[in-house]
RNA sequence: GGCCCCUUGGUCAAGCGGUUAAGACGCAGCCCUCUCAAGGCUGAAUCAUGGGUUCGAUUCCCGUAGGGGUCACCA
């Protein structure tokens, strides 16, 4: 008996490994174009890392001319949830962030490097698993999970270095006739990895974002075929990312210490490796202590989050490529109206320790963003997410035509208004200029400095009466609010006012604050001008009355 | 514990042997034809630590401390 025979006792049904290399032929790309992919493992929720993952392999994709593809990790069958993958797409959709090829849905999928589930791949792993196996770089292992685990403790207890490898692998060397005798004996078994690497002995590895890193090389017979056919993450990565030609690996630097064996592997099935970049997570401080965003401490860890939120996925991005390339925010600066698509990313720049998550400068970012869109944008988006989670917002904003004028208020000029940071503020931001909600609301207006009731009368029916005018432009609006402090007896400028406080009762701020509060119940708005000019003469009127109705003023 | 990586203001970070140690968020103050939000200006705030190497270390080397990762038939 020979490694041939007993490669073919174990998988008699796999094909050669020429047939797949044949089938998945070098990718026709321009000089230069890198390939990358997202390989998650469909186990609940896509987290913002995952996100940041996706961002930078697809941006650095798209920036040669190259490929990103969606891979499913769904090896472990244990792990497994329903609907998993339709999630991830769809979350991948939500941020603008679809793949090129891969996985499209649970069931369906793109591209001539398929399948993209790991599961539905079983054939080749075993054709590649049988290549080993037939070279004596793969061999048949008959512990059994107790067998392991006492010899862990003893290994423990002798404070020596855990794992099978060396002597501690009983199976390495098994002739075999004697695994043949087993096998057909239907005593369970896994298969192994030969490892022929030394501990004592050094590689180096040239991580695009971690830099020089040395390792001892991997000595451990690792597990590539497990008990129900599948293979390991290690085998499933090599295998996968060869015949799908990935050009880099982008991903969690919880992998980095894998790097030895992922090369060894990639040595011993004769693939040419790819390169490897090793991102760091992004982290959150917790009692001076540095750790992973986690799921169940921190909303803020599923992407859902943001999209609940109503934070723009523009933002989110931003936000991310900030913490990727920090030259961002130059470029950005440099280039406010490019996409940010062009910004010219570099995988070498990103840092090689983990960041702390930032809401506070998510939010502004996303406030800016906000900023910069255009009044039929930020409807659309906001009625989008109302309609979701905020029915009243999407009651406000069912009247398009005036939803418009109001979310057109300090919007589209040079230094537009910056105030909103996420839809899930826009309600409160301008559910007070709608008439039917103002005006069912319990009118306790808290008057700023001015508010005594004959001298709040007095101010509104003198510019009811005397200055205001619908039609008028803003200049002639100031002007005349000025007048009316003046008549009134108030200062007619701020300035004048600061500078000699005594002489006045307060000044045209004072005044106009009165018939801010008035019209819009609030004392801090957007231009008031403005406002009134949204809002309308009959809309005036009306909360006028109600004012003097509140304050009996006849 | 072994192995690997990391350490510049509160946060994200430029820097790569000689700098007044950028910039952004946040914070404080001032300014800005009505309040806010902005915007402008100003300010407070950083090289973990001990040794080397060097004419000179934030920058290079070693140690220490702190932090992170990894040591599965999970990815």
């Amino acid at each position: 008996m020979n490694y041939q025979e007993l490669a073919n006792l174990i998988f008699p049904n796999a094909k050669p490994i020429g047939l797949y290399e044949e089938k998945y032929p070098e990718r026709n790309l321009p000089e230069g174009a890198i390939v990358t992919r997202f390989a998650p493992s469909p186990t609940g929720f896509v987290h913002i890392g995952g996100l940041y993952q996706s961002l930078v392999a697809k941006t650095v994709a798209k920036q040669t001319g190259g490929v990103f593809f969606l891979r499913v990790e769904d090896t472990d069958q244990k792990r497994q949830i329903a609907n998993a993958v339709t999630d991830i797409v769809n979350s991948l959709k939500d941020f603008d962030m679809a793949p090129d090829e891969g996985m499209i849905s649970d069931t369906e999928e793109i591209g001539n490097y398929g399948p993209y589930t790991q599961s539905w791949r079983k054939e080749i792993y075993q054709a590649y698993a049988k290549y080993l196996i037939e070279q004596g770089k793969a061999y048949p292992c008959f512990a059994t999970p107790e067998e392991l685990e006492e010899m862990r403790q003893k290994q423990e207890a002798a404070k020596i270095r855990p794992g099978y490898y060396g002597v501690w692998a009983k199976y390495r060397n098994l002739p075999v006739e004697e695994a043949a005798e087993k096998i057909k004996n239907r005593e369970p078994y896994i298969i192994r990895f030969k490892s022929m690497g030394r501990e004592d002995k050094k590689i180096k590895h040239k991580d695009i974002i971690k830099g020089n890193v040395d390792f001892p090389e991997n000595d451990q017979d690792i597990v590539i075929i497990k008990a129900d056919g599948l293979p390991t993450y290690h085998f499933a990565h090599a295998v996968d990312d060869h015949l799908m030609h990935t050009t880099h690996v982008i991903r969690g630097d919880e992998w980095l210490s894998s790097v030895p064996l992922h090369l060894q592997l990639f040595q011993e099935l004769g693939f040419k490796a790819p390169r490897y970049a090793h991102i760091s997570p992004i982290m959150k401080n917790e009692d001076g202590n540095k750790r992973k965003l986690s799921k169940r401490k921190d909303p803020e860890a599923a992407v859902s989050y943001y999209k609940e939120e109503g934070i723009p996925s523009v933002a989110v991005k931003e936000y991310l490529l900030n913490i990727a390339n920090s030259s961002f925010e130059n470029w950005r600066r440099a280039n406010p109206d490019s996409p940010m698509e062009e910004f010219p990313f570099d995988l070498a720049k990103m840092s090689v320790s983990g960041a702390l998550f930032d809401m506070v400068k998510l939010l502004d970012i996303s406030k800016t963003a906000i900023s910069k869109m255009t009044a039929e944008e930020v409807y659309e988006k906001s009625i989008e997410w109302a309609n979701e989670y905020d029915k009243e917002l999407a009651e406000l904003l069912s009247d398009k035509a005036y939803s418009l004028k109001v979310l057109g208020i300090e919007r589209g000029n040079n230094k537009p208004r910056k105030d909103i940071s996420k839809w899930s503020e826009v309600k409160n931001a301008i559910i007070y200029m709608y008439d039917k909600e103002f005006l069912a609301k319990e009118h306790n207006f808290e008057y700023g400095k001015i508010n005594d009731k004959q001298e709040i009368q007095k101010i509104l029916s003198t510019y009811m009466e005397k200055y205001f005018d619908i039609h008028d432009d803003k200049q002639t609006w100031f002007d005349k609010m000025k007048d009316l402090a003046e008549e009134l007896g108030y200062a007619r400028e701020v300035k004048m006012f600061k500078q000699e406080p005594e002489k006045w009762p307060g000044h045209v701020g004072d005044i106009s604050t009165v018939l801010r509060v008035s019209l819009t119940g609030r004392q801090n708005t957007p231009d008031l001008y403005e406002i009134m000019q949204v809002l309308g003469e009959e809309s005036i009127q009306k909360r006028m009355k109600e004012v003097k109705s509140l304050w009996n003023i006849k």
